[in-house]
DNA sequence: AATGCCGGGTT
DNA sequence: AACCCGGCATT
């Protein structure tokens, strides 16, 4: 790294002559070919930056010839290592990884950015969508995915009505006469069509049945339409995300009894898939995925599992999957002195209707008063492991944008009685979970670790008395006042800026115009050494206070 | 000597 | 503004 530097330094002339080593392989001085350095510093740098992150998780070393390929790179004439190195990497991160949307949107030819499920997937899509309709069909429609069809096809449904079926039966002829040319049998003809409606809607793998004998499919039809568009609007605003991850409230939607299983599943996986159109560059939805997916996957075993490590890995979070077995959901009375705590959310609700409530006689009338005065607790068995880690796959990206948002756990909470259950619980845990994944997902074990310590997790027992009520809070306000020191949001030196100071104005006011006292923690020179350099903060590596390990 | 980082220069 | 580094204070 040392070595690297100093490279560097000499390749770029040596600013203080003086102690520097001859560059390498290079004459030092007088005709010195003239390196357009000036065209160097922007553009492979970025993408240098651009991609560490990435690369951190494949391992230090790549990143490090990678940096030391940019540095050097830029005063040297563009032989080897950057355009074609830039392309290089990049395929080359594309293809060990599957996928990498951490810019997605940077470019925009759709057509090639488009395969985010591996690389196994390419193939058979194009199969698919060219001429193969036929044979492989079936089991293409489980994987690929595209939601612009989707889109385009539910679109046509609801305008064209009318043709819909029409079309279907021709589309199912078509496909029909390549294998094997012979007169039509209407009845299969019409089955096939409903598989064939199916699989364009990627609702199901084809191990599920799909009762061919519903004889109004063109209602069933406009149902799942209906379903899959109340789906798109839930997934595409990603505040609304809440819903489909709790299995045992009491009132999961009315669509879902409406359409069965495999569609409303289907729209979970779907509405995963959205982001690669979506441009959306953060994250896919997990916690759709993860319960909805997983067992459409399971009869297609080829391909699921990878896929979903990839992307996880890809977005490097921690596997929301992990929550599907660690997660326990417990439901915990509110009530003053109470604190009873069920497992489930109808036995909570009866609870508090007849014990608190006092409406015994009423046991099946709920008008969601109860709601109020229970709160769900997710128990993680990592949790105690994993610190607030354990919390995280409940909804992955999109607050860490804005984390402080919310000043009003409690009381607004208690207060807006014509709100949904669901939603009203979500949000305290579905909210502090972005925090704590952004705890974890920013960087490494030891900056976990610290916010373990915080009041939130601490209170967050199992069977703690003071819990319920006090723990809401906690997560907020550590969101709002960085109680925790060690993690800072990419855009926020600034605002970190003015807390250091602030904790540290009122001891050593004396000192003002003098160092703020040294800080004893941990720093990024110390933390990764200096031959981890580029695993600093930026500030680290500018000589500037530590930003990322404050004190 | 190693480290942390301020102040200031350069791009 | 981002980047970089000399140089000083602290450990």
């Amino acid at each position: 790294m040392q070595a690297r530097r100093l490279a560097k330094r000499s390749s770029l002339g040596g600013r203080r002559g003086g102690p520097a080593l001859p560059p390498p392989g290079r004459a030092p001085e007088g005709g010195r070919p003239p390196p357009p350095r000036s065209a160097g510093p922007g553009p492979p740098r970025a993408a240098g930056a651009a991609l560490s992150p990435a690369l951190l998780l494949l391992g230090g070393e790549d990143e490090e010839e990678e940096g030391a390929g940019l540095r050097r790179g830029r005063g040297r004439p563009p032989e080897r290592p950057r355009g074609g190195a830039e392309d290089g990497d990049e395929d080359e991160d594309d293809e060990e990884e599957g996928v990498i949307e951490a810019d997605g949107d940077e470019d925009e030819d759709g057509e090639e950015r488009f395969p985010p499920p591996g690389p196994g997937r390419a193939v058979p899509r194009g199969l698919a969508r060219g001429a193969g309709k036929v044979g492989s069909i079936k089991r293409d429609m489980t994987f690929t995915f595209h939601p612009e069809d989707l889109k385009r096809d539910s679109s046509k449904k609801l305008s064209h009505q009318p043709w819909f079926p029409l079309a279907m039966e021709e589309d199912g002829k078509a496909a029909d006469s390549r294998p094997a040319p012979r007169a039509p049998d209407h009845d299969r003809d019409s089955a096939r069509s409903v598989c064939l409606l199916e699989q364009k809607r990627k609702v199901v793998s084809s191990s599920i049945d799909v009762p061919p004998a519903r004889k109004s499919s063109e209602e069933l039809d406009m149902d799942k339409v209906t379903a899959a568009m109340v789906l798109t609007s839930l997934s595409t605003s990603p505040l609304v995300r809440s819903p489909p991850v709790r299995p045992n409230e009491s009132m999961s939607g009315s669509w879902k009894e409406g359409g069965a299983p495999s569609s409303s599943c289907s729209s979970g996986y779907w509405s995963w898939s959205a982001p690669s159109d979506q441009s959306n560059p953060s994250t896919p939805s997990p916690p759709l995925s993860a319960d909805c997916a997983k067992p459409f996957r399971s009869p297609a075993p080829d391909d699921g599992i990878d896929e979903a490590e990839a992307s996880s890995l890809l977005f490097d979070e921690p596997i929301p999957r992990k929550r599907k077995n660690s997660m326990k959901v417990m439901f915990k009375c509110l009530w003053k002195n109470c604190g009873k705590v069920l497992s489930t959310a109808a036995g909570i609700q009866k609870h508090i209707r007849g014990v608190h409530l006092g409406r015994v006689g009423e046991s099946d009338y709920s008008d969601g008063e109860e709601d109020f005065y229970y709160t769900e607790i997710k128990l993680n068995t990592d949790a105690v492991a994993d610190g607030l880690g354990g919390l995280a796959p409940a909804s992955p990206s999109q607050s860490l944008a804005s984390p402080p948002t919310f000043p009003i756990p409690d009381s607004s909470r208690t207060e807006s009685p014509g709100a949904k259950a669901e939603t009203k619980l979500m949000t305290p845990l579905s909210r502090s979970a972005p925090t704590t994944l952004y705890l974890v997902h920013t960087d490494h074990a030891y900056q976990a670790t610290p916010p373990v310590t915080i009041p939130g997790s601490a209170k967050f027992t199992p069977n703690g008395s003071s819990f319920s009520v006090s723990w809401q809070s906690p997560p907020v306000t550590f969101t709002g006042i960085p109680v925790s020191p060690t993690h800072q949001p990419p855009g926020g030196p600034g605002e970190q800026r003015q807390h250091g100071p602030a904790a540290l104005s009122s001891p050593p006011r004396v000192t003002v115009g003098l160092r703020k006292p040294r800080g004893e923690g941990k720093k990024c020179r110390k933390v990764y050494g200096m031959e981890n350099r580029d695993l600093w903060c930026t500030a680290c590596r500018w000589k500037k206070a530590c930003q990322r390990f404050l004190d």
